[in-house]
This record gives C-alpha cells, sequence and structure tokens, in this order.
DNA sequence: TCATATTGTTTTGATCTCAAACAATTGGTG
DNA sequence: CACCAATTGTTTGAGATCAAAACAATATGA
C-alpha cells in the first residue's frame, strides 16, 4: 500500500512518541476548548474573562493581588486593565491603601459577564459533551492533581 | 475573623466560578507541566521537541505537513525550521517536488533528541507521580474526548 | 525622621502567531 | 504543447502576550 517510495512525504503523519506524553494532550485538549471559546463567547479571550469572574468574587481586589492571582507580572496587567476599563467593564478607584488600586466592575461589566457566563455554559456543555457528569468530575480532579 | 472591614481587598481571592470551567482547569494543569518541562528539559520547547519528534518519525517530512501537524500556519513554521537549522539540528532538503523541503535529522539532532527523550521521561514521572498507571492513562483518554 | 518596601506605571524588548503577497514549480485541461 | 489554477516556501507587516528594569508616590517600621 506504498503510495511511492518509503522516504517521500507521508501525508498522514505518523506521531511518534508525541501522543504518550501528558502534556502534549493537554495542549492539544486546551486548544480545542479555546477554540471553541472563541467562537462561542466572541469578543473577549479566556483570560479576560477570568478576570471579570476573579473581579466579581472579590470586588475591590488590588491589581498586585490579582495579578498574583493569575500569575501575570504586575507590569502586564496594566495594560490589560487599561483595556478593560477602556471598554467600560472595570474601573480602577483609589484604595484606603493610596498606593493601591481597586477593582470593581462597573454596571456594563456587570451586564457582560451576565451575557458571557451564560454563553460559557453553553460553551462548557459542549466541551464536556462526550463526558458523563462523572467523568467530568473525575477530568478535573485529575487535572487538579497535576496542578498540584 | 475578617481581617479589616468587609470589601477592603482580601490577600486571598475567592476563585469564584473560575474552578469549574474545564478550559480554566487545563489551563492551569498545562501551566503546571510546562514549568516542569522548561526546568527539566533547558535549551528547547515543548513545541520544538515535538517538531522533533515528528520529524524524527517522518524523516523527509514536507514544511507544510508539519505545519498542518502542528496546527500552525506556512509561514510560521519557516522561522521556527530556520531556528532549528540554526542550531544543527535538521536539515533541509529540496523534494522531488522541487517546490517542497523535507526536512531531516541531522546527527547533532538525533543526539539532542536523544538526550531530551531521557530528560522528558523523568519529567514526565514527575508530572504524573501523584497518578496511578491506571488513572494516567484514564486522564488521557479523557484529554482525547475533549480534543475530539 | 529616615531607611526600606510596596504599588502602579512606563519603557523596552522578546516571543509567538497569522495574513497577504510573491516567485518557483507542478498538474491538469484543452 | 500551451496555458491556467493550485501548491510550496518565503518575505513582510502586523498584533497579541508577556517579563524585566527603572521610576515616582506612598506606606511602614525602627
Amino acid at each position: 500500500m506504498s503510495r511511492r517510495a518509503e522516504q517521500p512525504p507521508r501525508e498522514r503523519l505518523r506521531p511518534g512518541a508525541l501522543p504518550d506524553l501528558i502534556g502534549y494532550r493537554l495542549r492539544l485538549a486546551q486548544q480545542a476548548v479555546f477554540r471553541d471559546f472563541a467562537s462561542s463567547v466572541p469578543g473577549i479571550s479566556p483570560g479576560r474573562v477570568g478576570m471579570l469572574l476573579l473581579i466579581e468574587a472579590n470586588p475591590g481586589v488590588t491589581q498586585s493581588t490579582l495579578a498574583q492571582a493569575v500569575q501575570r507580572d504586575r507590569s502586564t496587567m496594566v495594560g490589560v486593565l487599561d483595556q478593560l476599563e477602556a471598554k467600560g467593564w472595570i474601573e480602577r478607584r483609589r484604595g484606603a491603601d493610596r498606593r493601591t488600586n481597586g477593582l470593581w466592575l462597573t454596571r456594563a461589566g456587570r451586564l457582560l459577564l451576565a451575557r458571557a457566563k451564560r454563553a460559557i455554559a453553553i460553551h462548557e456543555q459542549r466541551v464536556a459533551a462526550r463526558l458523563s457528569a462523572a467523568e467530568r468530575a473525575r477530568l478535573l480532579e485529575l487535572l487538579g492533581r497535576i496542578s498540584d
């Protein structure tokens, strides 16, 4: 069944040792999930929605604390928050410690987040379509043990 | 036990709805794995090693075919392959179809890959340290069902 | 009061990725 | 054989993401 000789390029690649690596399989899964997210929740990235969710759950949270929570540098947060503020979704308020900015959702931000949550629910359902509830819980548990 | 009032910034954030999302947990796990990879296999990224593994398993593979396998644009591959070639790990040979470049590991590339494989084996063991063999297989299977 | 630390910010640079346009080459159709 | 469409690798340009270093404003503690 050799289409040509032996060394010319196959159109279908042998995967080699790759599929046995947890990191590789994680990346494939994450890429698939992110792709679905992008088409399900247009106009905002998973990371940004994550920040809005954290601000929602922790109103007044500090920029540095949020940066630490999402494992980014302080300086990285500045630009991201500038964008979220420019969209009118969050506002910064000077804290009691006047070095800090407290972060708050605006009304528009709460509206957007409510809409995003509904879209995410559908997205999440599609992602887990081939998993039973027990399997889904098992996956999350196993992932947790990878992350420590 | 409230350290101050109620709205000032907590140092420990409430995670909100985030931990229930598969995509979020996937990202956390992948970040952890990639961090461990970076310290276990210094000098080359997971993606690059993946390409070397694919070239090893498919000697003479075409740039475009490889790009498709790793889900990157044709034009993205050029720079990456330039780097791998500059390191002396791969070479491009003009194919029978003279539009194409076949990709091959050099002797140095095979040496590097052999060393990397040993490091990756240890890395993989550390990543799966808290998983039994059955759990590890289960995780890979569940991830496969996410990726389709 | 004064030295030290923290916070947000600016600036700079590195990395990664895609899209569009292009020449060389191939394949198929007439 | 002649010609047109498709493919391949490449260049160029842009955007997104991120970190490190330096800085002023502010807080903290001796």
